[in-house]
DNA sequence: GACGCTTGTCAACGCCTGATGACAAGGCCA
DNA sequence: TGGCCTTGTCATCAGGCGTTGACAAGCGTC
């Protein structure tokens, strides 16, 4: 997003690192598909031909971006009996919550990826194969208790089904502000019933 | 998806109706990005210039198939005290369960639409002018009691973020027949409560 | 049977995308 | 200072997209 004007120091690793973390940006703002190399080029202030020559592919690039989010792994920080809080805090009040629970957003990069990549088949062929390492399966593990591999789902599913109601309805703007306050009351309940079993 | 050795009789309105069919077909299936006029019009046996012609733009055929969509209507129709049984059956077993449920699949295909056009910008802004209109205000309606548009939000909130789990994870597939059965249940306990209150 | 409207096809346009290979420039070492 | 590897740029490619306007074919009507 940020443009220098002054040259880039010659530096491989510094700016392949940047155009990582730009392309982590762009691919939880926008899908798969709407995301061009011109676009990440631009935000670092460097030529696409530079992204195709160390990452290779398009592909390549989304799945070292998946590989530089730390996925499901993120939502486990923190204190276990506030889960459900912090979480519903999350989707139902999105950008607005980011300063109290989850000051950069970072939390929700990994599950934000997922669900823009819903839409291109080539990024699904992507996440499909490493879905169950990447995400289900430590949060089952984190879970754990009797059904884990079921409550996880369930979770994971209220998880990304309100974050996509939330893009779908523009943030929920149809709710007053008490009506939104319960609907994250409630899923924070519900959340919180399926960790604790 | 069936090609027509015989020319196709000149009749507009057949046509017209056959290319809404068809598009209905590939936005449920894929995302808007990835449906090509080419492909839709390969699929009804027709030019793609025709649908330029019949419909106008993309966005426009895309806004008519969703139009041609009962979308949330769908879901409601059938007992009240199944719903929950119902809804999940569908999601967690999809296209396994067409057969006794839902034997076209028809019921969900608005929902599918809808996930579907999570990734694209332009589909998103089709979609999200009119989401409340189309799909949330008559869910909400249709549940009814205290906080009906909180747990509407939530229910549905539920059914997507489950249809996305089975897509990320290829169906469940990770799971075993029992722990799939149990989904169901617990899914299905949670969207009739959700519902009777 | 020729006209004219409707229905459908065809070739092409302009645009954008990801990717490639030749080239320029910085920075290290002898 | 001159050579040389690394880092980055530039022009360009092939391919796909939605869309357009000119043309062909069907079909009812005078």
């Amino acid at each position: 997003m940020v443009l220098c004007d002054v040259p880039r120091p010659r530096n491989a690793n510094a700016t392949r690192q940047a155009i990582l973390e730009a392309a982590r940006e762009r691919f939880c703002a926008e899908s798969y598909d709407d995301v061009g190399m011109r676009d990440v080029a631009r935000d670092v202030g460097v030529d696409a031909a530079l992204i195709s020559r160390y990452f290779g592919s398009k592909e390549d690039l989304f799945l070292a971006v998946l590989d530089s989010c730390k996925n499901g792994r993120d939502l486990m920080e923190g204190d276990r009996a506030d889960f459900g809080q912090r979480l519903a805090t999350e989707v139902v009040y999105g950008e607005a919550a980011r300063c109290e629970a989850d000051p950069t957003g970072e939390k929700m990069r990994g599950l934000l990826i997922l669900l823009r990549s819903i839409g291109s088949t080539k990024a699904m062929n992507v996440v499909q194969r490493t879905a169950n390492n990447r995400f289900f399966d430590p949060l089952t593990q984190w879970i754990g208790g009797d059904d884990a591999a079921v409550r996880a789902r369930l979770a994971s599913g209220l998880i990304m089904g309100m974050a996509i109601g939330r893009e779908l309805s523009d943030g929920f703007s149809a709710l007053t502000d008490e009506q939104r306050g319960r609907l994250r009351d409630r899923m924070a309940k519900a959340l919180q019933g399926l960790i604790d079993g």
